[in-house]
This record gives structure tokens, C-alpha cells and sequence, in this order.
DNA sequence: TTGAAAGCGGTACCAA
DNA sequence: TTGGTACCGCTTTCAA
């Protein structure tokens, strides 16, 4: 059905040459002849040849492609995370292929076989909620496929991975927004068996202590972080009373936000709010959501960069493999009186 | 340094039949006799043998991957295609492989040449801006390798599309402003060899005219519709007076907004705004934001099953190349006064 | 119902 | 610097 496919035999047969000076001249293999390898090129453009990948993956036993799997595509930090990564495996001359986990683990487990299947050369990985990270991983270890957490890691085992660091992140918010004078902080924040979240609730308990406050249980609301989940928690905060909040990311808090605002109150005045990931929501809502810049494109640089270095033997991932990213405490006028909008 | 592969020969020999016959159960072929084939299936797993994807495309000429490439990953909108995208071909046991244009229509080219190395059996393309969806698409065309565009095509020539009705919206959301009193409407939009936008501005066009009103050509502002973009068109608009404004993206119109807030003006009481694409940022921002329901998710997943469909052999995507999908206007306070939040 | 064997299109070792 | 050739692992035709 197809028109006959150029090979590397076509162009040998009419030059008149071995096939194997062919693929050296094809692949730029300092032995050939410079005069040779002029006119190879040429007459593979003119035939119009291009290299079957999966010959030469099959002999080679590599496939230059790498895999991500992460939770959920349609977020704003994520498509920034794969943004970044493209950026760097196109580049680099590798093929990017991407599957979702729809936060299940079982269909996390189901996109490893693929990715297995299909050789990628090493893996990138942030976690469904509910997976602890080796259920299905065992045969990339065992097949020493390189696989590089991020964002969502797994705690209970020490592998390479590239995260911020949510603890203090968390801690740095909950101070900002008691120092601007809050008396009690609620925290809305997902599912805790992911560690982002449990270490910015930890590093929100942190700050409550270091003021000399008690943790309240239900100041804190563990939620999907979804918009709904923002309007659900404001209605909750107006039942028991608060004057700050801290959430776990700028979705949720805008819907909350806004929630709170229909309900009467004034943000900052009446209540002070700080959310997570310097979303493009964070700076177009009103008023301006303070939060903490987490850069997505430049972790998807560093992961992907950091993957391909292994696999060029230019370091071992496993040297060091916790790799922790700056963040930074962004003060809008959500938190803040002075620079408030009239 | 990898531990060896196990192949079909080897659980051929271990068996003691042929290697044939070990394919043939694999791949559930009815010639085999059901009981060698549990045989055969049980040694597999026992063994952890896994299919070599490489060898049997190699054989078999194709690949069971698509390719897409977007003009951009980090939009809220492409992350929906993309993860409506992924949905269908996961579920098919498809791979996808993705890249982006970065705008740039070079680019584009080298990565349609990856795309086609690759022998991708099918693509999806959203052109890049400036690209003319001709050069670099010949090879797909004389392999017969299906390409199938989407929300950003080629208008020169009739090419497998699926779209939504972008003049038809810029009409009815234009039309919406004139209707709740807008005198003066300004469009900002992008670059005009871009059919998304030239169509959107093609029907406020038609709805000023419909509606008796001159285009004034300074009324229309092209930009590259970035959250600057919005400021900078702004502080024209305050310049030069306008009481509506039909923003080609919610991003865009978000930061416009917001810069009109500053400067003293009211929304939607001395200005009224309408955006594009139903972003989450436009149901969040304050005022809420009328737009144009676009809906990537589901665009996703018919791009998808279409190209799937193609492949499949279930029907031809040429016999019916544009395809339309339906758009809906959701009016919000941003321009509507009664509506509009105390 | 099973087996033998010829490729698919490269790569790389060994010889020349 | 070049050529000959075995081999990567699977599919499929033909024969048994």
C-alpha cells in the first residue's frame, strides 16, 4: 500500500558501495571518507531516504525516547512542567511520551507497562495520589530503566527525585500571613498520603507552634482542591470564624476567594489569604493572590535535563537524589494592606 | 549490562515447539490449540517476558504511536486537548508522542521530520502561527500517513479539520455587547493570519455591520494576547473611549480587566468584556467573565477517535474533512448588569 | 495445528 | 577506509 521505503541497501546498490559505509556515513562515523560520505548524503536526500528508527532501535537496544507519567494533564503547572521538558528532550534529540494517571493508581500501574513495554530509555514521574511509588516499578530497578521523581514523590524509599521544598514553603506562608496579624489560620489543603501537601500542612502546623498557637483539627480542610472544594471550605470558614487561610494551590483559593467576597467579606481586610504556585489565576484575581512561585517550565528543564545527564553518563542520578528546587513567598494584596488596591 | 531479554525463542525452546507458534499465542491468533496456548501464555509470565514493541513494528511497519504537535504546551487550553487526547489513545493502546512549535513555523518542520522518522501512523496538528500547514506536510501526504488539524488549520486547502465556528462566536459575542448597550466596542485579538482569530474578527465585523455601526479601524487591536498585552491594550482603549470590549482569549481579557480597574473604570458598569475558551481564570476573576464555552477536554477526545477511526479503517476522514464542533456563548457579569455582583 | 525459514532495516565486528 | 555478514526479535508464508 505504501510507495517502497528507501534503505540504506537502495542507496548502497546504486552507488555501488557496502551498506555498512552507508550507515557510517549516515550516522557521520569519522572513518569514512569525507568524498564518500559527501556523496552518500546527497544521494540519500535525492532518493528520499530517511532511518527507520526501529531498525536501528531493535539493533541498538535503545529507543531515544523518554516517558512521563503524571497524575493529571489539564493543570496549569503541569502542562508548564511538560512544557519544560520538552523543551529539553526535543533538543536533545529524544521523543517525549506522555500518559496520564487520573490520580489512579491502578491505571499509574497500567501506564508503567506501557512505558516498560515500549523501552522508553528512562521514565519521569510525579504521582497518582494514593501510589507509594513501587507498586510497578520493580522491573524498571531490575531492567536499570532510570526512573526521576518529581513534585510528587514517594517517602518511604529514597529515590531520585526533584521537588521544593514544601515544608518550608508551607511555613513561610503560614508566618507571612501571621505576622500581617491573623489570629486564626485555617488551612485547605488535599489528599495527605501526597507528600506536597503533607509537608506544606506540616510546615503549617510548624509556623502555628512557632507563634505559640495550638493546632486547631478543624482549621484544617482536607479537600480535593478543586474550585468547588474552594466555595465548600469558604462556607465552612464563615460558619467557625477565621482571619487567615492558607491554600494549597491558587485554584482552590480563588474560588474560595471569590466565595468569601460574595458572602460579604472584604479580602484582605477582613480576612488574609496566601495560595500556591503562582498560577496565572493568582495574579488576575482580585485582589491579587499572594503565593508561592513554584516555576513549573524550569522544572521541567532541570527534571528532564537531569535524566538525560544519566543517561549520557555525565552523572549518576543515584549520588544525589534528592534534589530540591527554590521557591519563593510572592506578597500580593490577598495578604497584604499596604500594597491593597483602593 | 542490562540482564538478558527474554524472546520468544527461548520460551519456544524451554517448551520445546516453535517459535511461531509461541507468536501465534501471544497474539491470540484462533490457529493456535487452546492448550498449548495457556502453556504457553503461563511459561510467558513466568518468565517476565515482554514483547519487543521494536522488533514486531520493524516487521509489521507500523507503530501503534500518533504524534501531536501544538503551538504551545502551557495553556490551560492545550492542556485540555491534550489530556482529552491521551484519554482515547491510552484506552486504545495507542502511544502518543508530543512536541510543540514554540509559535515558530521552522520548528514546526523540523518536528513534523521527527514525527515522520518516527513513523508515527497518524497525526495531529494545531499549526503554528505564520505556518501555512503545506510545507513539510508533503511526506505525510505521499506516505499516506493520515494528518488531521484541529482549532488551528490550514485555509488554503480543504484538509481533514475539526474546528468550532469562530466567526459565528466573535458574531454572537459581539453581537451580546452591542445587545446590552455597548456603543463603542473595541476586539483585541491575535495575529490575523491565524484562523482561530481572523475568524473571530471576521464575525465582530459582520455583527457591527448587522447592527448598523462603521468598523473603525483603531478599534481593533492585534496583539500576541499575553497578560501584557492586555495592559498595554488598555491604557489605549482608556485613551480612546469604549464602553465594550471582545477579547480573543480569557487570559488576555483578565489582564485587561484588571488594568481598567486600576485606571477607575467599572466593569461592567462603564465597560463591558467579553473573552474566549472558558478558562478557569474566567470564572474566577472579578467580575466573572462572559465567554465562549470552548471545550478542549472533548475536542481532545474527538480529534482522537477520528485519526483512531481513520487508522481503524471505520471511516474515511476525507470523505467529510471539516468537521465542526459547537461553541457556546455563557453570558457572566462582566457584561451584564443584572447579573452583576453587588 | 504446528514448524521452518525468510525477511523487516539497521549496526558493528572482523577482515581486507 | 571499506566490505561482508551475523544478528537484534518478531511476523507470516509455505509446507508438513
Amino acid at each position: 500500500m505504501h510507495k517502497k521505503e528507501i534503505t540504506i541497501y537502495d542507496i548502497a546498490e546504486k552507488l555501488d558501495i557496502s551498506p555498512s559505509t552507508v550507515s557510517r556515513a549516515l550516522n557521520e562515523n569519522s572513518l569514512v571518507n569525507k568524498k564518500t560520505q559527501k556523496k552518500i548524503l546527497a544521494a540519500a536526500t535525492l532518493m528520499g531516504y530517511r532511518s527507520n528508527t526501529f531498525a536501528a532501535n531493535l539493533r541498538m537496544q535503545r529507543t531515544n525516547t523518554i516517558g512521563i507519567i503524571v497524575p493529571r494533564l489539564n493543570s496549569y503547572f503541569m502542562a508548564e512542567v511538560i512544557s519544560g521538558v520538552e523543551n529539553v528532550t526535543n533538543e536533545a534529540g529524544y521523543n517525549l511520551i506522555i500518559s496520564q494517571s487520573m490520580e489512579n493508581p491502578e491505571k499509574e500501574i497500567k501506564n508503567l507497562k506501557t512505558m516498560f513495554n515500549n523501552r522508553v530509555d528512562g521514565l519521569l514521574v510525579s504521582l497518582a495520589s494514593g501510589s507509594d511509588g513501587i507498586s510497578g516499578f520493580g522491573v524498571f530497578e531490575e531492567k536499570k530503566i532510570p526512573v526521576l521523581f518529581f513534585d510528587r514523590v514517594p517517602t518511604t524509599v529514597i529515590v531520585p527525585s526533584v521537588t521544593i521544598d514544601n515544608e518550608t514553603a508551607g511555613f513561610q506562608m503560614t508566618t507571612h500571613l501571621l505576622n500581617m496579624g491573623a489570629k486564626k489560620v485555617f488551612h485547605i489543603t488535599g489528599d495527605q498520603s501526597v507528600n506536597v501537601y503533607r509537608d506544606r500542612t506540616k510546615g503549617y502546623k510548624k509556623a502555628l507552634l512557632a507563634a505559640g498557637l495550638s493546632f486547631n483539627e478543624n482549621q484544617l480542610i482536607i479537600t480535593d482542591l478543586s474550585e468547588e472544594a474552594g466555595i465548600e471550605a469558604a462556607n465552612l470558614i464563615m460558619k467557625n470564624g477565621g482571619d487567615g487561610i492558607f491554600v494549597a494551590n491558587d485554584g482552590c483559593a480563588a474560588s474560595c476567594i471569590n466565595e468569601l467576597k460574595r458572602q460579604g467579606k472584604n479580602i484582605p481586610k477582613d480576612i488574609i489569604v496566601g495560595g500556591f504556585n503562582n498560577d496565572m489565576i493568582s495574579r488576575n484575581i482580585d485582589p491579587p493572590l499572594t503565593t508561592i512561585d513554584y516555576p513549573g517550565f524550569e522544572m521541567g528543564r532541570v527534571i528532564a535535563s537531569k535524566l538525560l545527564d544519566h543517561l549520557g553518563g555525565k552523572f549518576d542520578m543515584h549520588s544525589t537524589p534528592l534534589i530540591t528546587m527554590k521557591s519563593d513567598l510572592l506578597v500580593r494584596s490577598s495578604s497584604s494592606f499596604i500594597n491593597r488596591n483602593p
